[in-house]
DNA sequence: ATAACCATGTAAATGGTTACATGATTAG
DNA sequence: CTAATCATGTAACCATTTACATGGTTAT
């Protein structure tokens, strides 16, 4: 699923700008299952308003900067829909906080702690942020990820508090493979 | 963190081979959390090796191919630790299947349900996985993170269950935005 | 004033994915 | 005999990320 997809799934929510398709998906309803930034999202808008998928109104703005206002036609529409006649690919997930407590035995006590403390706080705002949320009027789709995730965040954040001792109770062992270094990784 | 950090990482629970490095990614150890590819594995080992951060031995081998098994250095050690000595980059998740199942409503009826079901499995297939295996002598981060892989696909495995209807129990509408397609999106 | 945020865009660099190319071994 | 799996590697392609470049607006 390329930026173009991306941004017109954003537009379908609405008209908006660049500035704020980006914010859709840093803070917004696809904050935790996509990621795009301006350097995909910019040079995408240009290609699909160039194809007549999307039409441009510039907005010379009152109380902001000029800004251009993207709205989807009904070619983007089209386009939209035959993105997603397709058997999705699997997720791509990369978390190098996960990674990082994956060997908590090369880490340093206090970079752990902060590594776990600042990964819980993320799920965390997640939570507060999805709770926050008015449900009235949204589609059945975004109601049901919406769920899907307060669930997910929910399950890794209650494990996180009740399980802190596995990686904080221990007596810290330094190295990396106690029972020897050259032992083949079994099937 | 680059391919080369994740070659790294993978050598650290043992000597391994290009491919089996691959199968760690794909349903070992780091399926959840992480995903690398042949075309950055290879490469990656070969510099890694290069630089003296990992050693390679040939097997000749007697009832498989011929293939290379890695094994780290101390300095390759010294290489993962620091790599690790940094604040994490926040989680990147790329999920099709849940950008599809957010835009139900664009989807004819039986694709949606194609992919929710793919989806479902996906997790059910998880959690069988990670159930099937022995926690014994592992490190405290390894089963750390393996208790929470479990605990949030099992959450997402319930809640596709419990809420199944809020995507297939109501009747279609096919709009995208039945109240007007040219409202500009919320704040 | 100054920092934070709103707003758009380009270019270079990085890095990952896909396709290609090859070949051995094992299970049905 | 055929398909699946084991095994390694390269090259072209594609996409994203980062840095650069610019400037208006709002709140402290």
């Amino acid at each position: 699923m390329d930026a173009k997809t991306l941004c017109l799934g954003a537009l379908a929510l609405g008209d908006a700008s660049g500035y704020e398709i980006k914010k859709m998906f840093e803070e917004g309803p696809f904050a935790h299952f996509h990621h795009v930034g301006f350097g995909s999202i910019y040079p995408a808008l240009a290609v699909l308003a160039q194809e007549g998928k999307i039409l441009v109104a510039e907005d010379a703005g009152e109380g902001h900067p000029a800004r251009k206002i993207y709205s989807l036609t009904q070619t983007g529409k089209d386009a939209l829909k035959k993105a997603m006649r397709k058997t999705p690919a699997p997720d791509k997930v990369r978390s190098e906080a996960i990674f990082m407590m994956f060997f908590s035995q090369f880490l340093e006590d206090d970079h752990l702690e902060d590594v776990f403390n600042y990964y819980l706080a993320c799920y965390k705002a997640g939570i507060e942020k999805i709770k926050s949320l008015d449900d009235e009027g949204i589609s059945d789709g975004r109601r049901f990820i919406r769920g899907m995730g307060l669930a997910s965040y929910q399950a890794i954040a209650n494990y996180m508090e009740e399980n802190r001792h596995l990686l904080f109770g221990t007596d810290k062992q330094n190295s990396i493979d106690p029972a020897g270094l050259s032992k083949r990784v079994g099937k």
